[in-house]
DNA sequence: GTGAAAGCGCTAACAG
DNA sequence: CTGTTAGCGCTTTCAC
């Protein structure tokens, strides 16, 4: 039926073509061993005329290995997470090493089984921000995965490399920032999966000398409709509170939407302020008071990692930035 | 040093450990012929025990193919791509197919190396936005690749399966509703790449009995950067526009800041449509009015279309919608 | 119903 | 410097 049914060309025909033997094929192209000039010259030719490509699979089975890169991220839609991803594909392409994305929902389940699929594959690298915990992950380190972690880490297994931002600085600016501007009733936003964020947050307030008002820090799915509902729901239990602080762009967005739906207004009646920086931050009524991350760079920083076998424990913490718009304001 | 730098466990291992012939456990666990009970009770046993995953390499060497999905989008951080790409890997990881992606940032040549990539890696099928024309696919026809081409296709290639939003109507809706409001100058700012839309809009106007100004029609590169400057020489040069038709979210994005950099209030001096509803559209000041496309199904409709083995030509079309919020006004 | 054997395309010893 | 050869892990005839 169809006329492109040809075999595709392999090393056998390049070596014919040249008349020498698939191995010299094989070295020329892959830069590895010596050979003469004039070998050389005709290898190349050979596979140019005939528009070799070599294939991979041959060469990952032999190698045992695939050279691709995992990447497992909670959602691809989040801005965050796709502009970690950009950072990873930008390091990667470079590198021409292929990436397999899989979106994992922040959910363990999930992440169990795109792991198990990239074992498949026999992928031995991957980037991810883990939602699981150390049991989940414990079969990728068994098949010898180089894995690095992103944004998150998780526990027990601090040994693994990671690129992370320094939530504990950077939430506790957010809310210096915030009592500084007299508030006391101060909500956190979070999401499962990030635990982190809120323990900086409880930190910061207790050292701060404030008590923590556990009904003040809530938690959502990663879905937008489970963040509205956990949005809407904090603003109607606890009407006294003053000031919101959101631990993700997704969840800035779903609190400031919810805050408009019950006529509270931003910032007269509560102050808001995202974690994470994004562009439509500065074009939304009012333009959001933020802690930018530099997701781009952390995607970016991890492909390094990941790349250069760093199976040596290495974390690097990225800074965060308070930029000041206008959606925090004096206690009301 | 690693302990875990163990032989992983392989097909072999489970013949002997169910004292069966390696055919036999391929049958079983590929559930492809026939085997006792008893055997396949042993089998399974056996591969429970050891924990064994087939290798994807053997097989794909075997059958000479991955079952790999490519997926190549110009940018991973526009909204738009990445919920196209949500939705795609919503229907490949109900498959269970591993998918690729690559940025191709508009860029025909850096399309082509990734093509070629993807070609190395015996890749079969993929999901495409075209950056390219004709000439830049060739090399996948000819591999044989399976593509399905997604919100944008390719001239001469029409008989490639394609999802793509209707334009056409998506444009001269948003045209007609800009000159019912008394709008005359309407300017057109579109992405390279996306010619199909530029030409909706020439059509749109000249079918409407205008006559069309060449330099309201302004096209940016894939980057922000490129967007704004655009966007701004735009409305430097030609004060006299009184809306504008984005061809993007990101178009919509950057037209909005800078007609605000520019002291130009919105809808007030001037009057923007923005293609593609995004979330914070409705929480930005003012609220946007687009016309919506669901990126999120196009990229499942374009899996399933690839995975279906759609060889035979089929493009869909799915509808855009007009929301009305208010960042359009009657002329000033 | 089941096993032996032949490769898929490539690389890495190992000889020459 | 270069060719021969032995697999990598798996599927698939082809006999039994």
């Amino acid at each position: 039926m169809k006329a492109s049914e040809q075999r595709r060309t392999t090393i056998k025909d390049v070596a014919e073509a040249a008349e020498v033997g698939v191995a010299t094929v094989s070295r020329v192209l892959s830069g590895t061993g010596s050979a003469s000039p004039a070998t050389r010259e005709r290898v190349l030719a050979a596979a140019a005329r005939l528009d070799y490509r070599p294939s991979a699979l041959g060469r990952n089975l032999r190698r045992r290995s695939t050279g691709g890169i995992g990447l497992l991220i909670p959602d691809i839609t989040d801005t965050f997470y796709s502009r970690l991803a950009d950072g990873v594909l930008a390091c990667t392409q470079a590198a021409g090493e292929p990436v397999m994305v899989g979106a994992t929902g922040d959910d363990p389940e999930r992440e169990a089984e795109l792991i198990g699929s990239l074992i498949e594959q026999s992928v031995e690298r991957v980037i991810a921000v883990p939602s699981g915990d150390g049991e989940m992950w414990a079969p990728a380190f068994r098949a010898g995965l180089g894995v690095v972690f992103a944004e998150r880490r998780v526990r027990g297994r601090e040994d693994v490399p990671s690129v992370v931002t320094d939530d504990r600085s950077g939430v506790r600016t957010a809310v210096e920032y915030l009592i500084g501007l007299g508030h006391r009733r101060i909500a956190f936003l979070g999401r499962h999966g990030q635990a982190q964020r809120a323990r900086a947050f409880r930190e910061a307030l207790t050292s701060l000398g404030m008590t923590v008002d556990e009904e003040l820090v809530v938690r959502a799915h990663a879905t937008r409709d489970s963040a509205y509902a956990a949005a809407s729901g904090l603003f109607q239990h606890r009407p006294d509170l003053t000031a919101v602080l959101a631990g993700g762009n997704m969840l800035g967005e779903v609190a400031l939407l919810a805050a408009r739906e019950l006529d509270l207004r931003v910032p007269r009646d509560v102050s808001l302020i995202m974690f994470d920086d994004v562009p439509w931050a500065e074009l939304c009524s009012p333009p959001l008071t933020v802690i930018s991350q530099p997701a781009h760079d952390m995607g970016y920083r991890a492909a390094e990692l990941v790349l250069r076998e760093g199976r040596r424990s290495r974390t690097v913490t990225l800074p965060t930035e308070l930029i000041v718009r206008a959606s925090c304001g004096p206690r009301r």
